[in-house]
DNA sequence: TAAGTAGGTCACGAGGTCAC
DNA sequence: GTGACCTCGTGACCTACTTA
C-alpha cells in the first residue's frame, strides 16, 4: 500500500522480444493526429522529415505544427508549421488585420479549434516565433539535422528561430512554454476533455438476452456473474485500447520522451497508463455511474461486478476528490505528463534523466497552478498528494487483472491492451 | 556630472589580462550575423579569408556581403558577396528580368529583407559594383591581402573594383555610402528596430510567489524589496547581454573600428554601450513602463525598485525627448556609431584617430538629417545635445551598478555583462 | 597543382489560387 | 476566411573551368 513501491505488474524484462504492439505505436507515425475524431484529410508533401528520425524511434516522424499541433508541412516564417497556420499568418501580415479575442485572450490553439479565435491564433503564431524576418529561402543547410535533434531534446517550444535572449531566461516563460506544448499535446490526443464530452449521448450498457440480467436481488448465479464480467471487460477493453494509443501519441510530444531509451519509454507507458487514465476519466464518473468516451455508461453495480466493492469505492473516492480540485483540461495534461515521468517505476534504466524531466514538469505545473490561484497552494498540494492515491488505485486495479489473465480466452482483447496489461495472447509461440 | 569628464566606471587599465569575454566577442566571428534572431542557417565555404585577419583582431574573419551584409562566400562578379546575392545577380542578368519597386525605390537591403524587393536588391548589386565584366577567375593574386586591408580602412562601402570615378568624389555620395553601410550594420544587429518590435507580445514581469509582491502601501519590508531587486536585475542582465554582443558585431562593421588597437576597441565598447543602449531602447519606453526586446515589460514602479526615482525620471525624460526627435532606425544606427567613437573616453590611446573617424560620422549624420529636413536643423542639433544627456544618464546608471558590484553573488550574471560593468566574477583567479 | 569562382542543380519555402 | 495544392524564386552545394 506504500506508494513508493513499484507497481505489482510484472516488469517488462526483456523489452526487446516483447511488446511489439506498443513498440509499433511508439515507432509509427499516427495516420494523422486524432484523425479518428476529425477528417481534415491531409495529403501534404511528405518531404518534410527534418530530424531524419534517428532519435531512438519515430521512423516516419510526424512533425507537429508549433502553432496548432497539426501536421507541419515545412518551415514557414521561421517556424515549423502546417499549411493552415502558414496561410493564416501570411494573410494576417499582408492585410495587417487587427483581431480581437471575444474571451480573455488565452484561448488554447489546437487543430480542432484553431479557427475559433483569430486573435489567439495570431498571438500564438508570434509567440512561437513566426515573423517575416525569419523566413528561410532556398535549400536547407545540412546542419538542419543536428538542429532538429537538439530541438527535440530541448524542453521548450520556442523555436530555434527566436531570440536567444528568451533562452537565457530559464524561468517562468520556459515553464509557460512547456505548459503550452503539453497542453497542446493533451488537447490533441485526449478525448476526455470538456469539449469532447459535452455533447455525449448517454448509452447505458445493457447485457444481451443471452446473459441473464440480475434485476432481482437473490437470483445471481455465479455463472451469470461470470458471463457479465466477460461482457463488461469486452466493452471496457475495446474502449481502453484507443486511450493507450492516444497516450503514446501524447507521450511522443512531451519534450524529452522520445530521447529516452526505448525500454524506458515502454516501462513508463506500461506502468503509467492506468494512473493517467484514471485522471482523464475522473470527470466521467459520478456517485453512481461511469461513462466512456463514446457515451457507454456503466452503473456502479456493473463496476462492482467487474471489480469489487472495495476497488469501486476507492475509485469513486479518488474521482470525487480529484474533481473537487477543479483542474482544467490543460492542467490535467500537464499532470499526466508528470505522472508519465515517474522515475521509480520498476525496471527503469535511466532514472536520473526521467527524474530531471519530471522535475521540470513539476515546476511548470506548480508555476501554472500557483499563477492561477496565487493565494492558494491547495490545488498544487492536492495534485501532488493525488500522485500517491493513483499508485495505490492502480495497484488495486492490477489485482483485478488477474481474472483477465486467467480468462483471456473468453474475451477478445486487442493486442495493445493485452500487452500493456501482461495478458497472454493467442499466438504465444 | 559634467559631461566632459570621463565615466565613473573604472578604466580598463591592463586590457590584456582582463575582459576575456569582450575580447572573445570582438575576435570571434559570429556564428552568423544576428543568427540569434533569425535562422538562415549559413554554412558557407569557410575558405573565404581575404584579409587573413592580421588587422589587429578578427581571427576567423567574418566578411560581410557588400549587398546585404550576410556572410560572404567569396568574390562574385567583382564584389565580395554571399551565395544568395551571387545567385540573384546571375539570374537577373541571365534572364534579363525587369524588376519594379512597389515603394519608393529606396528599400534598405539587408539579409533579413533582401528578398522583399528585387528591384532594390538588384539596384544595390549594381551600386556596389557587381558586373559581368568584373569577374575574377582563378587563384587570387597575392596583392589581395594589401587590398583587403586598405579596403577595410577606407571609410566607404564602394568596392575597390568599381568605377574609380566614384572615388574621386569625396563629398556627399561618400557620406551617403557611409550612412548605408552603418544602416545595414545597425539593422542587421539591433533588435530594437520598428520592424522587430511591431508584433511584440507584452509580458509584464511578475514576481514569483517566493517574492512577496508589494501591493499594499506600507508593507514593503526591506528584505522583500531586496529580493525584488535581485529578480529584476536577473532579468535585466540576461536581456542586456545579447545587446552587448550585438553592439560588438555592429562595431566591427563600422568602418575603421577593427583597425583601432584592441585596447581602444574595448574602451569604446565598454564605455559607450550604455549610452547607445539607451538610444535603442528609448522607443520601448512610455511614461509608465519599459519593455525589453522579447516583450518583457517592467512597470515604472519596478524600475524605481531597481534604480531610484531620480534615475527613472531622468531616463524617462531622456526617452521622451529623444522620441520627440522622431529619428528613424537608420539614423539611430548612425547616431550609435557617432557615440561609439567618442574620442575622450577614459584611457583611450589613439584619440586622434577616433576623433577623425567620429568626425566623418558626424558629417554623415548631419548630411543625412539635413537632407531629410532641409528647412530644419533642429533634429541635428537635438541629436548633438542628446550626446551630453546620454553621458550624464550613463553616469547615473553606473552609480546603481554599485549595488550589483556588492551583491553579485545573489544574481547569476552572464560573464559578458559582468565584464562590461566591472562586476566581480566567481572564478576571479 | 592548388586556389578560387561562374554557373548549374534542386531541395525548399513564399505567395497565389480556388473549391469549400 | 480557410487550407491543400501549385508555381516559381531562392540559395547551399557541386562541378567545371580559370589563373597564379
Amino acid at each position: 500500500m506504500e506508494a513508493s513501491s513499484s507497481s505489482p505488474s510484472s516488469p517488462p524484462g526483456n523489452a526487446d522480444s516483447t511488446f511489439t504492439s506498443v513498440k509499433q505505436e511508439i515507432n509509427s507515425t499516427p495516420s494523422s493526429p486524432s484523425e479518428t475524431s476529425s477528417p481534415t484529410g491531409h495529403k501534404n508533401k511528405e518531404h518534410y522529415v527534418p530530424a531524419d528520425s534517428n532519435s531512438s524511434s519515430t521512423t516516419k516522424s510526424f512533425v507537429p505544427c508549433k502553432v496548432c499541433g497539426d501536421k507541419a508541412s515545412g518551415y514557414h516564417y521561421g517556424v515549423t508549421s502546417c499549411e493552415g497556420c502558414k496561410g493564416f499568418f501570411r494573410r494576417s501580415i499582408q492585410k495587417q488585420i487587427e483581431y480581437r479575442c471575444l474571451r480573455d485572450g488565452k484561448c488554447l490553439v489546437i487543430r480542432l479549434n484553431r479557427n475559433r479565435c483569430q486573435y489567439c491564433r495570431f498571438k500564438k503564431c508570434l509567440a512561437v516565433g513566426m515573423s517575416r524576418d525569419s523566413v528561410r529561402y532556398g535549400r536547407v543547410p545540412k546542419r538542419s539535422r543536428e538542429r532538429s535533434i537538439e530541438e527535440n531534446s530541448r524542453v521548450t517550444t520556442s523555436d530555434e528561430a527566436d531570440q536567444s535572449s528568451r533562452d537565457v531566461d530559464a524561468g517562468p516563460s520556459q515553464y509557460h512554454n512547456l505548459f503550452l506544448t503539453i497542453s497542446q499535446a493533451h488537447m490533441t490526443n485526449c478525448v476526455y476533455t470538456d469539449e469532447h464530452i459535452q455533447n455525449l449521448i448517454e448509452n447505458p450498457l445493457v447485457f444481451p438476452p443471452s446473459i441473464p440480467e440480475e434485476n432481482g436481488a437473490a437470483s445471481s448465479t455465479a455463472e451469470s456473474i461470470d458471463k457479465q464480467r466477460c461482457w463488461l471487460w469486452q466493452h471496457t477493453a475495446s474502449r481502453i485500447t484507443p486511450s493507450i494509443q492516444r497516450l503514446v501519441e501524447f507521450a511522443k510530444r512531451v519534450p524529452g520522451f522520445t530521447e529516452l531509451q526505448q525500454d524506458d519509454q515502454l516501462i513508463l507507458l506500461k506502468l503509467g497508463f492506468l494512473e493517467i487514465w484514471f485522471c482523464h476519466v475522473a470527470k466521467m464518473t459520478t456517485e453512481t455511474s461511469f461513462m466512456f468516451e463514446d457515451g457507454l455508461k456503466l452503473s456502479k453495480q456493473q463496476l462492482e461486478i467487474m471489480y469489487d466493492v472495495d476497488f469501486v469505492n476507492a475509485f469513486l473516492e479518488f474521482t470525487r476528490t480529484f474533481n473537487g480540485l477543479h483542474v482544467s483540461d490543460e492542467e490535467i495534461g500537464l499532470f499526466s505528463a508528470v505522472i508519465l515521468f515517474t522515475p521509480d517505476r520498476f525496471g527503469i534504466n535511466d532514472k536520473k534523466k526521467i527524474e530531471s524531466l519530471q522535475d521540470k514538469l513539476i515546476q511548470a505545473m506548480k508555476f501554472q497552478v500557483v499563477r492561477k490561484f496565487p493565494e492558494d497552494t491547495k490545488i498544487y498540494m492536492g495534485l501532488v498528494s493525488k500522485m500517491n492515491d493513483l499508485r495505490v488505485l492502480a495497484a488495486k486495479f492490477f489485482v483485478h487483472l488477474e481474472w483477465l489473465q486467467e480468462n483471456w480466452t473468453r474475451v477478445t482483447l486487442p493486442p495493445l491492451f493485452a500487452e500493456i496489461f501482461d495478458i497472454p495472447k493467442e499466438d504465444a509461440q
